[in-house]
Parts: C-alpha cells; sequence; structure tokens
DNA sequence: GATGAATGAGCTTTCATTCAT
DNA sequence: GATGAATGAAAGCTCATTCAT
C-alpha cells in the first residue's frame, strides 16, 4: 500500500497545485518533485505511477467533498433548508479548492473513459447525496414530482461547478454572495413544489414533450 | 488560406472523433491521420499545427452552437418561450455532438488559462445570448429580479453541459425528453417571476447570505 | 540537360541570396521558391534537387572567381604586379559577393567530402591560377624558393577568404583599402625574394623545422 | 550543473567527431548517441539541446586553442620568436585536432550569425592574443608600421585555419613541416621590419590604394 | 528510505520530393 | 511549362519509469 504520503505531505500538495494548473497530461513528475522539494525517484518510491499519484489526489478530494455535504446534510432536518446548505458547502467548497474544482470538471467529469472509477465515486458519492435529499423531499411533497431526480442532482452539480470555476477564473464584479444566492434562488424555487401544484403534476409552462428538433 | 479543410472534411471530423475521446494532450496526430485516411504531413498542410487544428475545430463548434441558439431566439418573441427553446436546443446540440460537449467542458473550459481566447468566446457567444434573454426577462417583469443574469446564464450553461455529458456518458434509463423536461422544469420556474412575486424583491425562502461557511 | 535557368534567373539569384543566409541544410526549398516569386514545384521544374541547385549556384561563383582573377593576370606581365592585383581582385570579389564568399568558406571549403567535385574546383580554377603566377615567379627569381607554392596559393585563398568575410561581418573601423593594402603588404613582401635573398637559399629567420611539438 | 559531461566524456568525443564529420544540422543526436553508446535521452539528460552540445564543444576548443598559444607566447619573450611559435602551434593545433579545425571554419566562422556569441570569443581570444604579439612587435619597431593588426590577425588566422584544412584534407606530397615552414616564411618575412624599412613608412612596392575595380 | 543518472518509446514538426492537373 | 496538394521519412525533444547506489 504504497498510496500514502511521507511524513507531512508535500508530495501530495504538490501535485495538487501543479496538476490543476495544467492539467493531468501536461503534468511532469519533474515539475512535481521539484514543486516538492524531493528527488524524482522519491515520488515514485510513495506513489506506484503518475496516474497512482493523480487518482489518490481525486478521490482524497472526493471524499472531502462528500464529507462537507453529508456533514451539512446531518445538521438539518427539513429538506429545503438542507438543499440551501448543500449548494452554499458545495459552492464553498469549490471556492476554496478552485485545484479540486478545476480538476473535478476538467479531468474528471470530462474525459470519462479515462477515469471511470473515479467518476462513479463522484456520482455514488456527492451526487448521490444530493439525490437522495431530492427524493426525500418528493416523498414529502416539498420538491416537485415531474423533476427526474438523476437529472436535477447532476444538473445541480454541474451548475455550481461550472459556475463555481468560472467565478474563480474571471472573478467578475459579482460578489461570492451574491453567484450562492443566485444558484440558490434558481434551484431551490426550480425544484421546489409549491402550494398550488401540489393536486396537479402538470409543469407550470405548459411546454411540449421535446421531441428533439434542433440540429445543426 | 490554409486554414480551410481540403475537399470534403475528412480530417476536420476524424480531429473531432480522436480529440474528444482522448483529449488534446493524448491525441496523437499520428491517430489523426490515420483516422482521416490521410499522411500526417498532409495535416500540417492544412493546418498550422496540432493547436491550430484544435482551435479550428473549437471555434467552429462554438459558432455553430451560437447559431443554434440565435436560430431559436430569433423564432420567438416571448422571453419565456425562448429559455425554453434554448435549453432544448442547448441540450440537443449536446447530444447530437457528443464529441463538442466533452471537449468543450473539459478542455476548454476546464483548463481555462489554456485556451482564454477560446473560453471568452464561448462567454461572449452563447453564454452572452443566453443572458440577454434573462436581462430582457427581468426588464419585462417575467425574470425575478433577484438573480445576477451572468451567474444566472453560466449556471444555465453548465447545468446543461454537464447533464448533456452525463446522460450521454452514462445514458441511464431515462429517455432524452425527460432529461431536457427536468432541465427545463427546474430553470424555468427557478427564474420565472411569479405573480404573488411581482410587488416582493425578496427571495421565496428566506435564506441567509451565505457567509462562507464550510471549510474543509 | 535541366541545370539552366528559366528566363532571367530570379530562382538563381533567389537561391543564393536564401543560401548565403542560412546555409545549405537550413535553406528550405519553399523559401527560394517564395522569394523567387514561383511556385516549389518549379525549382524542381528547373533544377533536378536542391542539391543541384546549390552545386549549379557555387560552380557558377567558382567560375566567376577565376575569370576575374584570369582578366587580371592577362592584363599584366610582371608577376609581382600580377600578385597585387590578384588580391585586389580577389578581395574585391569577396567584397562584392559576400554571399559567395560565405558559401565558399563556409559550405563548400569547410565540408570538404560533401562537396568534393566543387573543392577540386576550386582548387584547380582560382587557386591553380595563383599557384602559377607563384611558380612563374619563382622561374622569374622574383618569389622566393623556399615556399611551397601549393601552400602559399592555399594560405593566399585562405587568407582573404578569412580576412574578406571577417571585414563583411564586422566591418570595423578599418577602411577597404586598409585591409587589402594590408594583406597585400604582407603576402608579396612575404614572397618576394629580396634582391640579398638571392644569393642564399636560407630563410632570413633561421627557424627550427617545427618538429611537431605543440598539443593540447 | 546539467552542462557538465558524465564520468569521461564519450559524449563529448562522439559529437566531436559526427559534428566535425557532416556539419551541425547534418548531425543527428541519434548518431551522436550511437556512437558514444548511450541512449538518445542520455545526451538531452546531460545536455540542454543539440545546439547547447556543439556550442559547448566549440566553446571548449577555442579555449584549448587559446591556451596553447598564449602557453607558447609565454615561453618567448622576443616578437619575432612568438610569431614562430603562434604559427607552428597553431598549425599543430589543427593538424591534431582536425575536427576542431573543420568545425571552426565551417560552422562557426562561416555562418556568423548563427553563433555570434562563439566567433567572439574567436575574434577575442586567439586571433586577439595574435594581434596584440603584432602591437608589441609595431611598438618595438620590428613589425612594419603599415600593416593594420586587426586585419593582419585574422588573415594569419585564416591563412593557418584553411590552410591546416587543405593539408588535412587533401594531404598531398608536401610535409607538415614544409607548410608550416611556408606558412610562417610569408608571414614573418611579410609582416616583419627590415632595417632598409625603418626610416621609410611606405610600402616596399608602391601599389596604388586599391580603387575596388574588379566586378563580376 | 531516498536519490538521480540513464533510458527509450513516443511525440510534434519539418521538408525534399512527386505527380496529377 | 508551371503548379501546389500530398506525402512520409527523419529529426529534435520530452518524460514516465527504472535501478544501482
Amino acid at each position: 500500500m504504497k498510496a500514502a504520503p511521507r511524513r507531512g505531505l508535500p508530495i501530495f500538495e504538490a501535485a495538487v497545485q501543479v496538476f490543476s494548473e495544467k492539467g493531468f497530461a501536461n503534468t511532469s513528475i519533474d515539475e512535481v518533485a521539484q514543486r516538492a522539494g524531493v528527488a524524482k525517484g522519491t515520488i515514485y518510491y510513495n506513489y506506484r505511477s503518475k496516474k497512482g499519484l493523480f487518482v489518490a489526489l481525486i478521490e482524497e478530494g472526493i471524499e472531502r467533498l462528500e464529507k462537507v455535504i453529508n456533514r451539512e446534510l446531518a445538521r438539518r432536518d427539513e429538506v429545503i433548508a438542507q438543499l440551501q446548505a448543500v449548494i452554499t458547502a458545495h459552492f464553498s467548497f469549490f471556492d476554496e479548492h478552485r485545484d479540486y474544482c478545476r480538476l473535478l470538471l476538467s479531468e474528471v467529469w470530462g474525459l470519462g473513459h479515462r477515469w471511470e472509477k473515479q467518476v462513479e465515486r463522484l456520482r455514488t458519492g456527492p451526487i448521490r447525496a444530493i439525490r437522495n435529499v431530492l427524493e426525500r423531499g418528493q416523498a414529502a411533497g416539498v420538491i416537485r414530482r415531474d423533476i427526474e431526480v438523476e437529472s436535477a442532482a447532476v444538473a445541480l452539480f454541474g451548475a455550481v461547478a461550472v459556475t463555481a470555476l468560472n467565478w474563480v477564473l474571471f472573478q467578475g464584479r459579482s460578489r461570492f454572495d451574491e453567484v450562492a444566492h443566485t444558484l440558490k434562488g434558481i434551484f431551490l424555487r426550480g425544484c421546489q413544489a409549491h402550494a398550488a401544484d401540489k393536486d396537479r403534476e402538470t409543469p407550470v409552462n405548459g411546454w411540449e414533450p421535446a421531441a428533439r428538433p434542433v440540429g445543426v
């Protein structure tokens, strides 16, 4: 089990930095070693391979994100409050760990087949947690029943991730809480079952079933 | 005029395929050439470099996406109908061009600094189009005024992209129209100004200003 | 005999320019074509190959140099006057055709085996002409008999070529005629048999036979 | 400290061989590696690039030549004796290191702009040393005052280099010491101030100021 | 435990040359 | 006579990985 770092965690931290700056393929072990202040061989002494190092990084990140989300969920009972908290936590996490945000989005999510295992972990971890909340909400009648929870959870994850990345990269004039506020505003209201909706199962705006019309 | 492909567009199409399968860095020109059925030199005869080929691909894709969105917008007058159409078109586009979807998300968006120019094009093209609709909607009173349009537009883009990619990659049991329906359901209702909201400017659910609480 | 240029001689002139600027190996046919304002294929229509083009250039240059030298020789009878004229002509030629100077020295002379034929032409043309003058001078008693004419001719060629190149490249404060004057001063006096020398066959300064002493 | 060779210097020696045989542009790293008996990567581990390797070679050579010349100069007091020794040493050096001779002449001197730094080193090293001797000789009255020392030094360098190369490449029937003897004979007598010259400052043979007459 | 010299497969890119038009 | 699209061999260089110390 060579996967554990040495003393502190210089290699680990250095790797996160470099990987997130340059992406997996453009990161050289040489640079990680240099940034960590160790010899190149040392990295191979601690991690099986470049890929092994990367995977260790990613999994650690997913676990942390999952933990954060679950912690926030555990602190609340009500579904709506939980959703609010999830979005805040999620967004904060990406804001604090821009590195992970980039890696998760660009390397892991985008090139699915190459990191299948890790994508699966994302889907069964953080996204599943969100999904569960939505399902409980549907059962309790506070979440609309005409949305498909799986897609909604993924959409929420995607919206937060992409928005966070955008905010981090091009931090415009909008403040952090404004952005989070907007996200919550859209998603909560979008998912919430209003009093008036409870009896009808049809969407508010009667759109047609989207018969794949648009081409290029 | 070296930038234009030859007769049909075998190199172009082959490149999209391979790039989207393996990502930019893991794609070898050799493989593109082989897939296109031309010699390696031919690619360099038509495109300045590997990066040049990639950029040509991306920009073409962005333009097409923008066109699709603008076409749908032009066909409608009302903001809500436009938003619906945009989501459908957007989702359909990514569904039909899974390759672009992957490239846009993983290579271009995720590694912002390496493709700055192209990211900017995305932001000033498709995303800007969505943003404009939202702004007009706010002016007309049909879109909530307490959401920040820039973030909302990015969030919509991200939600559609990530969901589309998820759907494409792990196409579960959910049908295409269900997913699009869900997206529309969430975003439309999430952004729409309800009759009851018109007089109050405060959000439905009184959440706190998100004081950056969550750590790791 | 594809070796002859077309109408005027744009390809030829362009080739001289580019070859002398970049050397043989670093010159691309593409650039020659562009500088000549013709298509790449046209060069291959007129010259068998890159090497063929280069050789044609070099031989033309050697012929011109030989002609210049022979013309100056033919105009004079006396050996000393001929030598003076040869040095002037030689130096002038290199000054006016810096391109050839560079090509001759760096490509042809320096990499003997690759252009054997052309080096031979140099040795049997211009250098031979100088050598003949020296031989006639020795016969007439105006050139010292203790110098070996072959080496002396080569040394003169080398001194002029390297000095000309140096002058062209780093044209310092010294004027053209000063440099030529210096060259002539050294070589003429160095080769000339002085009145006092006529009876003794020994060198002025009694140096030892140079028993290959110096190492590294 | 990547610039220093490994143990002995197999790469270095192999590189000198191949570069001098084929010239810079026609030398492939593959061949150097093969000749040195190491893997291609090893060369890049020890030298930054092909150009870096070449430059290291050249500079080493220039330094050695300079050392040889300076050593011989230091052993003597008198200018004439020094000049003799310089020519002998110079010629011997090129004879023993035919490789350097070729490289210096063809690559470095001929294509000045590409190796500017190294050409400058040549000019400020070995050539400058010769020049200094000539200047001291002029001051002491043993070297003619009507020659320009800079040009004379370059001419001497060129004559020796080109003659040495010629001798090495086509070693005719003339013996080493004959050639060196000839060079010394010409240059010493050519530069030396004869007793008779001391009072007159005009050249022996009253040549005209060389009004750039010769064309092509 | 840690190192870093050595490796070699694999990559992008260049360019002399050909040939159908 | 001229063209220029297409070719493919060959080059410089990178870098994950190994292993003797």
